[in-house]
DNA sequence: TAGATTGTTAATCGATTAACAATC
DNA sequence: TAGATTGTTAATCGATTAACAATC
């Protein structure tokens, strides 16, 4: 049972069920079939009021004085959360990074699949692929966006680099981009962007390190 | 002029924080000399009263009627964060992303060196280094910890090893660890764990592609 | 039925922001 | 002094959690 209800969902609450997903494949993994709201916001670090407040934005998935079947919980999340089909991504700037996420093997366990990477090296246009992924001149993104029905950029360029792909990205029809260059992205209001800048985090932890509790 | 009251500060200011020194950044290599909340408000995509708040848990940086000294928020905001200081580091699993790390070079502008790295394979013991960065095999943890006073470590290894590895980490007494491996790892209070798991941040820009806003 | 756990309400807690006196 | 912008308060908004009736 499943009505999704037209209301302001939290980003944390996205984040969250993103969590509550990776416990139950690990759940499964381990042949549960049943689940409480406790013990998987123990295994999740959260309290079990929440988990089940988290839920109840999208639905009724429990079963009062049992708990959650863990296939069926796990089937639900992955469809609120879209991830119950393949996503096409295609990387730019093979790079050290990029080239890492080019043979990064948990793409493909979630069914993030990377079709395509681009680069405007010589060297590497020449070698065709690495990593299984054929890689090509930007020239070739409109053509390659189409063909492979590309979803999401990966930007793993330089910074100096980062906003002028993005701007050929959002031309390209692309509307997500995760972006690992440590600048701001700026894009219209229909394309959405995740940063994910590893110097942002360190600070975070070092913060806390030098508080010290 | 800081005093830094002993108060809750939240965790979303410590991240702005970050975020505001990033701008700061740009704005210094633009010779811009003094800077309004407005402005890096803007230049950070939040609000202006949020900046000034963020930093009133800290002191009373700024001057009325004309702003922030660029320079001095700068140094002010470095050493809010820790980050005033040369924080050194060492990786845990040489593989693909690893590998990247090693050569990634926002490390070191920002006062983050990588000093070592732990490896099982006997290839890549073999080499000595990459990236200019000595291998060693996990034996020597206690003896490198020690002798490079290291502060934080990165785990990049299989989700298999992590929790192994994050043991003896604490064990060698680093007390800050940022991981890759997507598993939570289970650490005593006193250990700070930054996660990065790129396939939570896909599922949460899938969601909001899904969701299509 | 007795025991357990959900779904949901209401209370609490915390973060954001508008507004403005203070003051450069 | 007039104009500008801070630092801070108070109002608003939103998220977390305790509590419990509903119900398996």
């Amino acid at each position: 049972m499943s009505k999704e209800k037209s209301q302001k969902i939290p980003e944390v609450t996205i984040r969250r069920l993103s969590a509550y997903h990776r416990c139950l494949v690990r759940a499964r993994e381990e042949g549960m079939k049943v689940i409480s709201s406790s013990t998987l916001a123990k295994n999740c670090g959260v309290n079990a009021a929440q988990v089940r407040k988290d839920l109840a934005y999208f639905g009724k998935f429990g079963i009062r004085g049992m708990g959650y079947y863990v296939d069926g919980l796990f089937t639900d999340i992955k469809r609120i959360l879209g991830i119950d089909r393949v996503w096409n991504m295609a990387l730019f700037g093979a790079g050290n990074l990029g080239t890492a996420l080019l043979f990064y093997k948990d793409f493909l366990k979630q069914n993030y699949h990377m079709v395509a990477a681009f680069d405007i090296d010589p060297e590497k246009l020449q070698k065709g692929a690495i990593g299984g992924v054929p890689i090509y001149h930007p020239d070739k993104l409109p053509e390659i966006t189409h063909r492979e029905k590309i979803d999401i950029a990966i930007i793993a360029t330089p910074v100096s680099k980062a906003q002028g792909v993005a701007d050929q990205v959002v031309q390209a029809g692309i509307r997500g981009i995760l972006n690992f260059a440590p600048t701001r992205l700026s894009v219209p209001d229909n394309v959405v962007v995740k940063d994910v800048f590893f110097t942002n985090i360190l600070d975070n932890l070092v913060y806390l390190l030098t508080a010290s509790r």
